[in-house]
DNA sequence: ATGTGTTCCTGTCCGC
DNA sequence: TGCGGACAGGAACACA
């Protein structure tokens, strides 16, 4: 489901429930989501106090007291829904099922955090916090958009030399982080390159203009709350916005939003995931 | 090393 | 309504 604007909100919205406070009681309905949840998961979270909630790409990052980390990836279906907490202080928006609810903290001032995952593609690991950057999810990670590390310069290093299409490499998070198939897209149609086109094969003015789409499409999702496609909701319950302002995802047949273009949206399959792009202005 | 296709899992939607 | 197939915001993995 979420890429970074929805990983951010959805962090943003946990903060007031989490940070400075402990975790009074853990509970693991599963043995495994992706993979195997580490050993005696649910103990070694019972009774730590969070210190801070941070994000990386697309993972958050909950800092306990104690000295471990506890890394959360929501994959594709994973939420982080917040209910409960005291005078009305905390939006009551479950919305879990129970079925696919398959962590959940009931923290000190009263609000449940449920992590629920019907696709189970999510994964949560906990690792010590002074070496976080070491963890095997994290460690081969590229910058982030907006980030010191992210510019055109960057992308032009790492796109030389590749005979992979544009949009496969941006899918690639050891080249830039955080994005996925919604804001590569988007991205895409923003500089004006098809996704089709091979990545080595982009002048270095043309990537320098993406990089500047590509921070200009995260801040823009970021400002509006990310995208709630179906019945995605942020931690809150509240709805992004952001999917109101596609120019090309999940608008295939529908004409494109550029000025003066005309051109019709169209849908390709690469490496098995949906493009969305037009022909007439994106070359 | 780099590039591509498959795989994990469940839910929803669309056409017959 | 039921049923089959396509598809879904991710990304590790196996293999060429």
């Amino acid at each position: 489901m979420p890429e970074l604007p929805e990983v951010e909100t959805v962090r943003r919205g946990l903060a007031p429930a989490m940070e400075g406070r402990t975790i009074l009681r853990a509970e693991q309905r599963r043995p495994d989501l992706r993979w195997p949840l580490p050993k005696r998961f649910a103990e070694r979270l019972t009774g730590r106090r969070v210190l801070r909630l941070g994000r990386r790409a697309k993972y958050i990052l909950a800092d306990l007291d104690g000295g471990e980390t506890l890394i959360v990836h929501l994959g594709m279906s994973g939420r982080m829904l917040v209910s409960g907490g005291m005078l009305g202080e905390f939006v009551h928006a479950h919305g879990g099922d129970g079925k696919h609810d398959h962590v959940i903290l009931d923290m000190e001032g009263g609000a449940r955090i449920v992590f629920n995952d019907a696709r189970r593609f999510g994964a949560m690991d906990l690792w010590p916090s002074e070496r976080i950057g070491e963890h095997w999810l994290l460690k081969d990670l590229g910058p982030e958009p907006l980030s010191n590390g992210f510019n055109g310069d960057w992308l032009a290093a790492r796109l030389s030399g590749r005979f992979t299409p544009v949009k496969a490499a941006l899918l690639d998070q050891k080249i830039v982080s955080g994005l996925g198939n919604i804001y590569v897209c988007e991205a895409l149609h923003r500089a004006g390159i098809s996704p089709k086109r091979m990545a080595g094969s982009i002048s270095a003015a043309r990537i320098g203009r993406l990089a500047e789409a590509i921070n200009a499409t995260i801040a823009d999702a970021l400002a509006a709350g990310g995208s709630s496609l179906r019945d995605y909701r942020q931690a809150d319950g509240e709805l992004g916005y952001f999917q109101h302002s596609f120019l090309v995802y999940d608008r295939e047949g529908e004409s494109c939003r550029r000025e003066g273009c005309g051109g019709t949206v169209r849908r390709v399959a690469q490496s098995g995931r949906s493009s969305f792009y037009c022909a007439s202005c994106q070359r």
